[in-house]
RNA sequence: GGCCUCGUAGCUCAACUGAAUAGAGCAUCUGACUACGGAUCAGAAGGUUACAGGUUUGAAUCCUGUCGAGGUCACCA
């Protein structure tokens, strides 16, 4: 469908064009959706004009607008406020929009432009279980493919797990060490969970052999590098690299543990992937491109063997490619990745969803790639978003401040369902359907309070606040949602079923359609922005409008049926419309709560 | 110390590309339950957009400086 300030675009610039007798650049023509304390649908800037009217802004808009009005039969009237003409359309101009968007099946999809995305999001080490930080990513990289679908991109949605590492190592050995075999089914801990309570007991484990070398006067530094714990890790790790059978098997053990857990923490959050790859099948990318930079003369190598690339020229520092040893670091294999990526998957754009503190890493990723001479280096996008923190600081394991994933959703479920009963609304509904309706609403509860921020900003996670149900949050979203739709199932029982019927629009209705159609353009931004943020605040926006709407409006006890029927076809377009947005954060919508 | 990001109401967040009187929600206070669903709605109060300059017809937004917060500058990933 049309945006409006494309099909009134020309009409103005043209209208300028005659009132001033010269051609106008297209910058000039200034358009934006009128404020609602003004009236009029579309306002045009004046001052940039004026250099050509040699006359007061109010003069230009007069002109400008009495020329329009003439002219267009779809501009009812015109208004000029200061430098702003405020243009306002044909009642008939608005219900034609109503029936344009009720016959288009997909409103907000736009149509399939052919070309693909990549995003990467997730990206967990499989040492211990995900928290409140990886929620954020988790949401954000489906939220984000999701709204790029709507943008008509085919996207594939990728997961690289890290699960290799002295860190793997680290719960390995604590395990070995004081497991006694324990395992998920033999201890009824979810795999994830158990694996990252050996990583704790490494970490208290290296801590007192720590403290035990300092009695033994073991300077505080040479005991952090020589607590036998850790000895044993590293040794771990080259056996794992060397692929001793036995460590590997317990490596695919342990992490076939933790895979289950994921998975479960997956399903419920409601992400998924097209495609997951595993670093320890990875690590090894990359060392083929470093030899082609060393031979390009875009790297160089100093004298132990170690290689490394100058940035100082861009303002950055020397970055290490391959250890004097010859291993490669990550920038090495996120550079073998990324091509491997390319070209396994030709696409627009690569989005990796990673926290801002790796900034510098992307900074980094992409100017090699680019001295390397890969033009797609362009097209690789860092999803950048900020932190969560909690109303005490930052999360720290080490202060137990850390806000398990498992944990935070089902603390959500049962908050819903604590606030659902004590409503004491749904004592009619079948038990299971309203279990199912709870996880509904924990988790729009959750999901909406992390989506409605703008990703790149730092947030706060309050639990007490993300909990409440008022106000802009998910759960009023699926009120209104609920509402809507019973005000359509009655109106079935009662034989009306939703149509245009020319009847005139209230002031309210129209709004409301201003609303709606506004809805394509704002997907289009919110993908260019990469940001759901907005398409969560818009269907805030319109969950408020419609709850005005109907707190003034009697829908079903209109006594003129023209008017019913039409106003059915409204609130059938909000709800798909509510469908549509909040698809796109993962957020289910109940047709009763 | 170098580089990057951010600083908006008591709190959490908006403000598309520079545009009109900087908007919501929460909390506070007042009002509306003879309800198509009150998990709602109406209203009040709350701001020198950290500070100081500059550019512009016009600045929360762009430039410079100061102050404050965070991140990063690993032969970790």
């Amino acid at each position: 469908m049309q945006p409006i300030e494309s099909i009134i675009f020309d009409e103005i610039k043209k209208a300028v064009e005659t009132v001033y007798n010269q051609p106008v650049v297209p910058a000039l023509i200034q358009l934006q959706a009128t404020r609602k304390e003004f009236d009029g649908d579309i306002t045009a800037v004046m001052f940039p004009l004026l250099k050509m009217s040699r006359k007061s802004p109010e003069q230009t808009g007069e002109e400008i607008g009495a020329y329009l009005k003439e002219k267009l039969p779809l501009i009812d009237s015109y208004q000029v406020i200061k430098g702003f003409l405020n243009l306002k359309f044909s009642p008939a101009f608005w219900l034609e929009r109503m029936k344009t968007m009720a016959a288009t099946p997909q409103f907000g999809q736009h149509p399939d432009n052919g070309k693909t995305i990549m995003v990467e999001y997730s990206s967990p080490n499989t040492n211990k279980p995900l928290h409140l930080g990886h929620i954020r990513n988790n949401l954000l990289g489906w939220s984000v493919s999701k709204l790029l679908e709507a943008n008509g991109y085919k996207v594939m949605k990728v997961n690289l797990v890290n699960d290799r590492g002295v860190h793997i190592c680290k719960s390995m050995i604590a395990w070995q060490r004081s497991g006694h075999g324990e395992t998920p089914l033999s201890s009824g801990i979810k795999g994830d969970h158990l694996v990252g309570k050996y990583y704790v007991l490494f970490d208290q484990a290296y801590k007192s052999e720590i403290e035990a070398l300092k009695l033994q006067n073991v300077p505080q530094e040479v005991a952090e590098k020589e607590a036998p714990v850790l000895s044993e890790a590293h040794e771990m790790l080259r056996k794992w690299e060397q692929g001793d059978p036995a460590t590997i098997q317990l490596w695919e053990t342990m992490n076939s543990w933790v895979y289950e857990g994921f998975d479960a923490t997956y399903k419920r959050l409601g992400v998924s992937f097209d495609k997951i790859y595993y670093e320890s099948q990875t690590y090894l990318l990359g060392k083929s491109l470093v030899q082609e930079g060393l031979d390009k003369g875009v790297l160089y190598q100093k004298e132990d063997g170690s290689v490394w690339c100058d940035l100082t020229g861009d303002g950055l520092d020397h970055k290490l490619l391959l250890r004097a040893d010859g291993t490669s670091v990550y920038m090495t294999q996120d550079l073998g990745t990324a091509q491997q990526r390319y070209q396994e998957f030709p696409s627009e754009e690569m989005i990796y969803v990673v926290g801002n503190e790796q900034n510098y890493h992307f900074q980094v990723l992409r100017l090699i790639l680019k001295k390397m001479g890969f033009a797609w280096a362009d097209s690789i996008y860092h999803l950048s978003y900020g932190m969560v923190e909690l109303p005490q600081g930052k999360m720290k394991s080490r202060e137990g401040t850390v806000v398990d994933a498992d944990d935070l959703m089902e603390g959500m479920v049962q908050t819903a369902r604590e606030t659902s009963i004590e409503l004491g609304k749904l004592e009619e509904m079948p038990a299971t359907e309203r279990e199912e309706l709870f996880e509904m609403l924990g988790l729009g509860a959750l999901k909406y309070f992390i989506l409605k921020v703008d990703p790149k900003k730092t947030m706060l996670f309050d639990p007490k606040e993300s909990i409440d149900f008022n106000g802009n949050t998910g759960p009023f979203i699926q009120y209104t949602h609920a509402r809507i739709k019973s005000v359509l199932r009655k109106a079935g029982e009662q034989g009306y079923a939703p149509a245009c019927t020319e009847a005139p629009l209230l002031d309210r209705e129209v709004s409301l359609i201003k609303t709606l159609n506004d809805y394509p353009e704002r997907i289009k931004e919110a993908g260019m922005a990469h940001s759901p943020a907005i398409v969560a605040n818009y269907a805030f926006e319109l969950a408020k409008e419609f709850n005005q709407f109907y707190h003034e409006v009697s829908v079903l006890k209109e006594p003129n049926q023209k008017v019913l029927i039409q106003r059915l076809l409204l609130l059938e377009q909000m709800a798909k419309v509510l469908t549509h947005a909040m698809d796109i954060l993962g957020i289910k919508l109940p047709d009763r709560m």
